[in-house]
DNA sequence: CGAGCAACCTGCATGC
DNA sequence: TGCATGCAGGTTGCTC
C-alpha cells in the first residue's frame, strides 16, 4: 500500500495516540524484516517518551530524547492502534506498547519493511542522507527537475521514481503524474524540455497532495493499508487500467514494463 | 559514474 | 480441487 501519501496518513493517524507518551514495553515476534529489527527497540526504547513524529520520504520517524525509531512500511506494511491485549494476527510482527494502554502494532506480510534505531541525527542515517527533496517542498520544482535530468538517459518514469531525485513518487503516482502532465513514460529523462519539467513537477505535487487529503479523511484513526477500502483508487486515471478506455479520449490505454514496473499510459493524451 | 536487473518475502489471481 | 505461474504499492545492491 504505502506510497508517500499512505505513509503520511499513517503518521497522522498514530501521532495523536503516541506523541508525548511513554513506551513501556515492546514485543518483537518476528525480527526478520528487510534488515534485522534493531535490538535497541527492546533494550533502549522501553521507558522513553515519544516526543514527536515526523516523516522523510517514505520513512516514518518516532523521536525520543535518546534516539529515533525509523519505520519503513515496505510494500505491504501497515500500522494500527490496538488494545495490547488483542491477540496478534498473522504477520503482526511488532508491538510498541504505551503507558496509557494502547499499542502501535506493525503488520507486514512480505516483510520488506524496516524498523531501525538510530541514536544520532536521523537525517545523517545512510538510508536518509542521500534522499532527494520532498515533492511538496519549494525545493522541488521544474527548474530542479530540469537541472537533475540533464544527461540522464533513463526513462522519465524511472527517473522520477528514483528517491535520490525526489522522494515519495512510487509506481502509482508516477503513472498518474505522467498522465496528468501529458508525457510518455519512456521519454528520455535528459530530453525533457524546461516547460515540460514545470508541468511534470506541478502534477507530481498535485497528485500527491490530493492523495494525502483523501487518505487523511478516509483513514482517520490510523493505518494505511490492509483491509481498508481503496480510497484513492476511484480517482486513478491509468494505474491498473491497462487495456481499458482512457477516461479523457476513450482510446485504449497501453500497458508495458518500464524498469520491471507495470506502466500504463495513453498514446493519444501523452506525448 | 549510469543503467539494468535480481533479490528480499507472502498472498492472491489466473490458467491448466 | 490442486498446482504452477506470474504479479503486487519499495528499495538495495549487484553486474556490466
Amino acid at each position: 500500500m504505502p506510497e508517500l501519501p499512505e505513509v503520511e496518513t499513517s503518521r497522522r493517524g498514530i501521532d495523536p495516540h503516541i506523541s508525548g507518551r511513554r513506551v513501556v514495553r515492546t514485543v518483537v515476534r518476528q525480527n526478520r524484516l528487510r534488515w534485522p529489527v534493531s535490538e535497541q527497540i527492546t533494550t533502549v526504547l522501553p521507558g522513553l517518551q515519544i516526543t514527536h513524529t515526523s516523516r522523510r520520504g517514505k520513512y516514518l520517524m518516532l523521536h525520543t530524547d535518546a534516539g529515533t525509531l525509523l519505520v519503513h512500511l515496505g510494500m505491504s506494511g501497515s500500522l494500527r492502534i490496538v488494545d495490547p491485549q488483542e491477540p496478534p494476527r498473522v504477520h503482526d510482527h511488532i508491538d510498541l506498547i504505551f503507558e496509557h494502554g494502547i499499542a502501535v502494532r506493525y503488520h507486514d506480510p512480505r516483510r520488506f519493511g524496516a524498523m531501525l534505531w538510530t541514536a544520532d541525527d536521523p537525517m545523517q542515517h545512510a538510508l536518509l542522507s542521500h534522499l532527494g527533496p520532498e515533492p511538496l517542498s519549494i525545493n522541488f520544482d521544474g527548474a530542479y527537475l530540469y537541472r537533475r535530468s540533464r544527461g540522464r538517459k533513463v526513462p522519465l518514469k524511472s527517473f522520477i521514481m528514483d528517491s535520490q531525485v525526489v522522494v515519495g513518487v512510487g509506481n502509482i503516482y508516477a503513472n498518474e503524474a505522467l498522465f496528468l502532465a501529458g508525457i510518455r513514460p519512456l521519454t528520455e529523462a535528459g530530453k525533457l524540455s524546461r516547460m515540460r519539467c514545470d508541468r511534470l513537477a506541478e502534477q507530481i505535487k498535485l497528485v500527491i497532495a490530493r492523495a494525502i487529503e483523501v487518505g487523511g479523511t478516509t483513514l482517520r484513526d490510523f493505518v494505511g493499508g490492509d483491509g481498508q477500502p481503496g480510497y484513492f483508487r476511484q480517482s486513478l486515471n491509468v494505474y491498473g487500467r491497462g487495456g481499458q478506455p482512457c477516461l479523457v479520449c476513450g482510446g485504449t490505454l497501453t500497458e508495458l514494463r518500464v524498469g520491471q514496473r507495470s506502466t500504463v499510459f495513453c498514446r493519444r493524451c501523452q506525448r
